[in-house]
DNA sequence: GTGGTCTAGACCACG
DNA sequence: GTGGTCTAGACCACC
């Protein structure tokens, strides 16, 4: 399984799946129509409380990103069904802001800038060359 | 003050405040040498706990970002004192890699990534450009 | 428990509560992966305040030392974690040079200098031979 | 002057100043029967409240360092006067203490805590070889 | 006056 | 249950 959950991380638990699961999904290990394990199968394979996944999968359906079926798993909607928005474009918008004033701060020059972003977005789509 | 506290956020007060201040440094409103209120004066200028403003003063002192003085409020350091090390760019590569995948998931082109990247940095440098 | 805060002493609470888990990690006595009461118990048995507890976790959290859980108390951090690094050992040489000083002025031979070191780091390693 | 004030650290002043004056003794540069400049005098030198520098004078004739005298400077006194005796030799054997503690968990061996520790005494009285 | 420490009690998110 | 945040008020060292 690709999820990696760090139970010592300061993130809580439901995000960082919820990080995961977004993570495949950009990655194309989980395609559309793929089906995620239901909230007690996933809860036992994880040593994870039900209540944590229930609330990842919530927040992933409000997003969009699946559709929770119940009492089975969930299902990874088409890609239309979660397609950036003027509302997700500014919280990202803000999100890079904050980061981008630190590494300026920090002394992050507007190539190592870009070269930084570029990676990180190259290596989703092509992990073989990192 | 171009200091802007969301008392609704679920950001913590002394977040918030630490990233304002980090945002002021990026964008030169805040200057090396220069000073910060004091705890007391900046928590009646906020109407904030003393406490709260201590708990981010405490760690922008940590990062390098401010000096702390013994009768005076906070000093601006020098840009060497917090320079880009190797511990700070993994952290900064690892939240990178998570709001890139979320875009890459949305149907962000990397075109489109690239530019709201350099805007993020571009905004802070030449603001008149916005 | 081998925890010893004199409430009596200058030095601050948390400090000392520091100092002695540095103590017991040198010592052997906290090892990887080892449990800390929860600040709640910790503070409790100590008769000190919960937040005063919580102070020195998150210093030793951040300096490595220790991961504290979401749902447990804290963790020892494996050795890695908290492995010297250059700033570190600037800090210890300066407080290396003030007491060398004054053991100088006092007329501590090399030799006296040399033997009260090394069985200040012996005492941690070989504790039945003093 | 070998004074060296810093007034962002977190070290009181008046200690700091007790340390350099230390650190001059422990160096050569002050030998016994110099005189060290009048309270007065002192705080103009160095922008420092008088109160500051009287403490600092204080705790030094305490520890036997120097001896005060009224309206005038201060002289160093004869190194006898201020000779090792138990009870600093057990405060410094505590220091030194928590500083190997510290630096046996980091990682350091036994090997370069010897040299660490012997660098620092060799850097006051040999200071052409660093 | 300043910041730092300690205590106390409340609320919240997490699991 | 856990830790984290915020508020509040007190005391202290430093300058």
């Amino acid at each position: 399984m690709f999820i990696q959950i760090d139970m010592t991380s300061e993130i809580p638990i439901y995000v960082q799946l919820k990080q995961s699961i977004i993570m495949g999904i950009a990655t194309g290990q989980l395609k559309q129509g793929e089906e995620l394990p239901s909230v007690r199968q996933f809860a036992a394979d994880l040593s994870i409380n039900m209540h944590t996944i229930s609330k990842a999968y919530a927040q992933l359906k409000d997003q969009g990103f699946i559709s929770v079926h119940r009492n089975k798993g969930a299902l990874i909607n088409a890609p239309e069904q979660y397609a950036a928005d003027e509302k997700y474009l500014g919280v990202m918008a803000g999100a890079l802001s904050e980061l981008a004033a630190e590494a300026l701060c920090r002394g992050i020059s507007e190539e190592q800038w870009h070269k930084i972003c570029m990676d990180a977005y190259a290596q989703l789509t092509k992990p073989e060359e990192i």
